[in-house]
DNA sequence: GGCGACATGATTGTCGACAATAGTCGTGGA
DNA sequence: TCCACGACTATTGTCGACAATCATGTCGCC
């Protein structure tokens, strides 16, 4: 692993925990004081950040973080619906049998944390969750695919996520989506995936005419 | 646009045409003579086409042009499938007037080409279909995912387009998409789509058996 | 004859410097 | 007072050079 593939995921994880947040302007001297290391090295990081859409970067006039509009953010997460639920049915039909234990697991972790009110470990348990049906589906095509979505829309997400009553209605489709896989239901789970989706996007059209950003 | 944009289109365009075919080492200094300038340049658009899936890079060991299995490719269709389906949709509900005349005229003269067993032609009309459906859907985020994948598995998807045969099958389901589309018929344009890459699927899965590569 | 260590060459990773460009501030004139 | 023009500053785009790393071929040893 190269010195660049390192700074390109600490930016990115900078970015994605909100230490630059959209908008901000990312200058290279300074980053370059930020992370130790030239600035061929920050160049090759913005323009990997760049092609995966986490920054814009115009020509001589810099990069700054990806601002994402609530319309972008309703785009993002029907392709993502698109594609998760494929990953769902792909997990259903490969998933070995501890992998759909360890899925059960993380399922009744969300069901304490809801109960619990534990808004930031659901949230981790939520990318648990997904990361997890990625990692059975088999399908790196589609799970790359799906990752870059959610780090694209990881602001709006992380919104979402901290809102009061969410995590209760979140938490019943992601148990129809265990439990779909569980029962290797191929259809069952991508149905179940893109209506947990669908009703993503029906909180975020919400927001759109209310909310901030 | 800077140099380095020129580059790695001028780049990726050699890749796909086949200038440097699946395997080739692309070795910085070389390209840089080939395109005239620094290797900075040239590395800036590796990087990008290396984001992107079509090439591979390894740390100190230099960039190749990416091979595509037959496997990969299929997943590839997949991913394809799933986006475009929604791409297809969203064509059907928003494009306008003129467009649904401008689609149905490729779908016309897709049949021409058929008829005098033009392969070149139809594998530019071909993609000419795809790229005007999305101009129409409007939906930029899976828009430019559909675009990419198209660019991962161009290679297969040339070969399946010179296919003796497949054309006249292609041509029609092309044109069945067309037909929800002008229907405004979102849930029909969505199958119509669906059922065409599964149909392109189904001839890879077919090849995987016996053909190259 | 086969195997492993070592030298060699080719290629990439990283850095600093220079050139080019966009934005900004100040000045002069109408 | 307002607008146009020009210098200045900040930042990026590009280049060449050096260091680091990997692959290859050679030599000696078993």
């Amino acid at each position: 692993m190269t010195r660049t593939d390192t700074i390109t995921d600490d930016l990115r994880q900078d970015i994605l925990s909100g230490v630059f947040p959209p908008g901000d302007r990312l200058v290279e001297l300074q980053l370059t004081q930020r992370y130790d290391c030239g600035r061929a090295t920050v160049r090759g990081a913005l323009v990997e950040l760049a092609t995966e859409g986490l920054v814009d970067r115009e020509a001589n006039r810099g990069a700054t973080v990806r601002r994402i509009s609530v319309g972008e953010a309703i785009e993002i997460t029907e392709a993502r619906g698109a594609l998760e639920s494929l990953v769902a049915s792909h997990a259903a039909r490969h998933a070995s049998a501890e992998e759909r234990v360890a899925l059960r697991c993380v399922v009744a972790d969300m069901r304490e944390a809801v109960a619990a009110d534990s808004t930031a470990t659901y949230a981790e348990l939520n990318r648990q969750f997904h990361r997890l049906l990625r990692e059975m589906s088999g399908h790196s095509v589609a799970a790359d695919l799906v990752a870059n979505l959610r780090d694209r829309a990881a602001y709006h997400q992380y919104r979402l996520a901290i809102m009061p009553g969410r995590a209760a209605v979140s938490v019943e489709q992601h148990a129809a989506i265990a439990s779909a896989i569980e029962n290797h239901d191929e259809a069952t789970a991508a149905a179940a995936m893109d209506a947990h989706l669908r009703s993503v996007i029906e909180v975020l059209r919400r927001w759109g005419d209310a909310g901030p950003i």
